[in-house]
RNA sequence: CGGGGUAUAGCGCAGUCUGGUAGCGCGGAAGUUUUGGGUACUUCAGGUCGCAGGUUCGAAUCCUGCUGCCCCGACCA
């Protein structure tokens, strides 16, 4: 997709719908629908239509440029995966009906991956057996399926989802710790470029299993658990990008991890009170948005990964998993940035950064303001969308609010008259009647 | 997986109790009008009433079975 490249409406595939479909509970997935960025085929299966797509795709890659950045070495694993790898690593009988379970025409068992930690671990079995070639850290960013019992809450927990998945290898457990540490500053940085603020919380580890793990969760009423914390870890300073991966990062860990932080499963409640002074406690809910775990172990053991070390003995390599729930994201970044009136995108994962309104179509003054302005966006390489259509004004600002673009340049002959055009920033709602050029300068600046 | 709902036009709904071959609003098309926060009016198009059986002269409506979807709970990125 050339994000870059403008869009006039007109051309567009953007089906607003006025009204709430009623299936949609939470606002996340009303405003989802309403926008016309999703579509439902199946009770957690959606279709991610052009402008939910954008927005997916833009969280995609953030996510992979802050893992770049820390290190990590992107692949692509298949969705479909064989029954019997699962078998090795014990794992086939031990997940239950929430695997989709399939076959193929010559009855070979196979199944939708939920994941893909023996896949992972099957691969780098398969090329790396000396602890020169270590540490290593491959991700990949697929659809995955969980055959949920209940889907609710539109994309925030479909069955399909799209999500970024991180395997750490290592030759010993301090150096996993390492590779831990990196990912947890990575993610820190990740939601953060988001406009989200997403606290790591202890909690447990779950099915994949393992000794140590955070959930990264952003707080909302929304949200799926309850959560304790400290009011403290929502003002806690976020690395820089220029954050030395290769540095110890333990110390940002600890400051990360030394304010209570919990989820209900966990939670200790003489502890909290313990640690935390009764002004400063939290307690709400909130939307797991990643969850990093080291597991040592678990899947190099029985699979048999084995490394050969400088004494020239073989042991099992030290793992890690770490997942960012993309598709999730979308959703919670709407549940974290809206109002009333719609949608309020952060710019970082806005579909369009500019909705340019064109109040009257076929006046010659407002096409070629519209036209002019349109032209210098594109050339600035600033993402907009035009909405060129014969609609009343009235139903262009509902829409474009609704779709939450941050920016909005309306052009109308009122303004035109005066050699004005008007640029509404959908976050606060200010409106300014400036001059075109002055609106290309701060429009194209940033 | 337990409990509760629901299924009628693209979306939101009425009609079902009391059987007589389907209607309203929004949206869509054509037109007049209007033009800075979803303008008003006129006309038009669009539905084998979730599916399969059954009862009946006749079923959206009554009976049986099935399926999809939603909500609460348990469970989960």
């Amino acid at each position: 997709m050339d994000y870059k490249q403008p869009m006039r409406l007109s051309r567009y595939f953007l089906p607003i719908l006025r009204e709430t479909p009623k299936e949609a509970e939470i606002v996340s997935h009303r405003l989802m629908l309403r926008a016309g960025m999703i579509r439902q085929e199946a009770a957690g299966i959606y279709a991610w239509l052009p402008l939910g797509l954008r927005v997916l795709q833009k969280v995609a890659q953030i996510v992979r440029e802050e893992m770049d950045r820390a290190g990590a070495i992107e692949l692509l694993m298949p969705t479909l995966q064989l029954a019997d790898l699962w078998r090795e690593s014990g794992r086939y009988e031990a997940y239950g009906p929430e695997m989709l379970r399939i076959k193929d025409r010559h009855q070979r068992e196979l199944l939708y991956g939920p994941t893909n930690e023996d896949m992972i671990t099957e691969i780098f079995r398969a090329y790396v057996r000396s602890y020169r070639d270590l540490p290593k850290i491959l991700y990949h960013i697929q659809w995955k399926f969980r055959d949920e019992q209940r889907p609710r809450f539109g994309v925030m927990r479909g069955r399909e989802f799209l999500m970024k998945d991180a395997y750490s290898f290592d030759f010993d457990e301090a150096s996993a710790r390492l590779s831990y540490n990196r990912m947890f500053v990575a993610y820190l940085r990740i939601f953060a470029r988001m406009g989200l603020r997403a606290i790591p919380m202890r909690a447990e580890t779950g099915p994949i299993g393992g000794d140590l793990s955070h959930e990264f969760i952003i707080l909302a009423e929304t949200g799926e658990s309850g959560v304790f914390c400290h009011a403290d870890v929502l003002n806690l300073p976020v690395p820089p990008e220029t954050t030395d991966y290769d540095s110890d990062l333990s110390a940002i860990i600890k400051e990360w991890t030394s304010l209570y932080a919990a989820t209900e499963d966990v939670h200790d409640e003489a502890r909290f009170e313990r640690e935390t002074p009764e002004e400063k406690r939290i307690h709400t809910r909130g939307i797991e948005v990643g969850q990093v775990f080291y597991f040592g172990e678990k899947y190099s053991k029985p699979m048999q990964s084995l490394i050969a070390g400088p004494d020239g003995v073989d042991r099992p390599f030290q793992g890690g998993s770490y997942g960012v729930g993309v598709s999730r994201l979308v959703g919670a970044l709407i549940e974290a940035n809206h109002d009333e009136q719609g949608i309020i995108w952060p710019e970082a994962v806005a579909p369009f950064k500019i909705g340019l309104a064109n109040l009257k179509v076929g006046d010659a003054a407002t096409d070629k303001a519209c036209a002019d302005l349109f032209a210098a966006l594109q050339k600035a390489g600033v993402e907009v969308l035009y909405d060129d259509t014969d609609e009343r004004p009235g139903g262009k600002f509902a829409r474009l609010d609704l779709i939450g673009l941050p920016y909005q340049i309306i052009v109308g002959p009122k303004g035109l008259a005066e050699g004005k055009v008007e640029l509404k920033t959908r976050a606060t709602g200010a409106r300014e009647s400036l001059d075109p050029a002055e609106v290309l300068a701060r429009l194209a600046a940033a």
